[in-house]
DNA sequence: CATGAAAAGAACGCAAC
DNA sequence: GTTGCGTTCTTTTCATG
């Protein structure tokens, strides 16, 4: 884990809200100069912190879609087979996020589909043909109330 | 909603993945020309398809923090106290996705904190304590099986 | 759509303080 | 850390086919 001081904060800040500030801007909004904020971000990205830069689309613009939530369990919980489970499940695109969660154990997973029909495709089709899936409960997103990807660093 | 071609979902892939590529290196990649390239991609962002770019953090390399699944049932569901509701959990950093769920109506947050101490204190003190709040049932994740910010456009 | 030219701006590297 | 300069790369605009 990396110490960061409280200009990497800020600067982390900014570039999780908005990546395609140039160095300029964000070093007069830090009232700093241009060279070690330009050394900082190289750092980040030299060291990971910074794991990409990528596009964040507007689901509404580009399809007609839903967002479910599924909690799963598994039949065995040995490692071997939460291994194949885990590989199997990433590889599915409509599977965006998977958590394994504590308590029973189970996984909860955020899909993507494009409509109820599509949904029971895929959960019947592609989510319950896993290796080793006992069980299957859904449950469907009526209001994406918020939807942050900014790991807030000020929580410490 | 905006219809796109196969150009347009190839190129907004390439960007989901990596905002940092040039227009010339996704037109080679395209076997297009920087021109309509850019013109695209330009588009996207004029109409907001592109809502924004942003870095995207190791959580692991900046901090020590957990994540939790929060279930929160709400005392009444009149329109009025769920707008209520919204804007206050929107504004809770710890807060980084928040939806309002069918069949119970119930809404499912996802929350960072730095541990279990820190949860304690964001679940009964800034949580509890919003409007209208009736139940909260906290749910831990042990493992990040896969996390993209990815959305699938071959769903269609 | 392709091609190429040209100007503006940003990134990047380097030197001196 | 700052300031400044120069080079290279991208972005952006524009004209032509």
């Amino acid at each position: 884990m990396t110490k960061l001081d409280n200009i990497d904060r800020q600067l982390l800040e900014f570039l999780q809200a908005d990546s395609k500030l140039n160095v300029k801007e964000i070093a007069s909004q830090l009232k700093m100069t241009k060279t070690p904020i330009y050394e900082r971000i190289k750092r980040y990205e030299r060291e990971e912190i910074i794991e990409k830069y990528v596009a964040v689309l507007n689901r509404k613009k580009v399809s007609n879609s839903m967002v479910v939530f599924c909690s799963v369990s598994l039949e065995s919980q040995k490692l071997e087979k939460i291994d194949e489970f885990n590989m199997a499940v990433t590889n599915i695109p409509e599977v965006i996020e998977c958590y394994l969660m504590g308590g029973s154990n189970d996984y909860l997973l955020k899909v993507v589909v494009k409509d109820l029909n599509a949904y029971h495709q895929f959960s019947s089709g592609k989510l319950a043909a896993l290796p080793n899936v006992a069980q299957i409960k859904s449950t469907f997103v009526l209001n994406e109330v918020k939807r942050s990807t900014v790991f807030p660093l000020k929580i410490e």
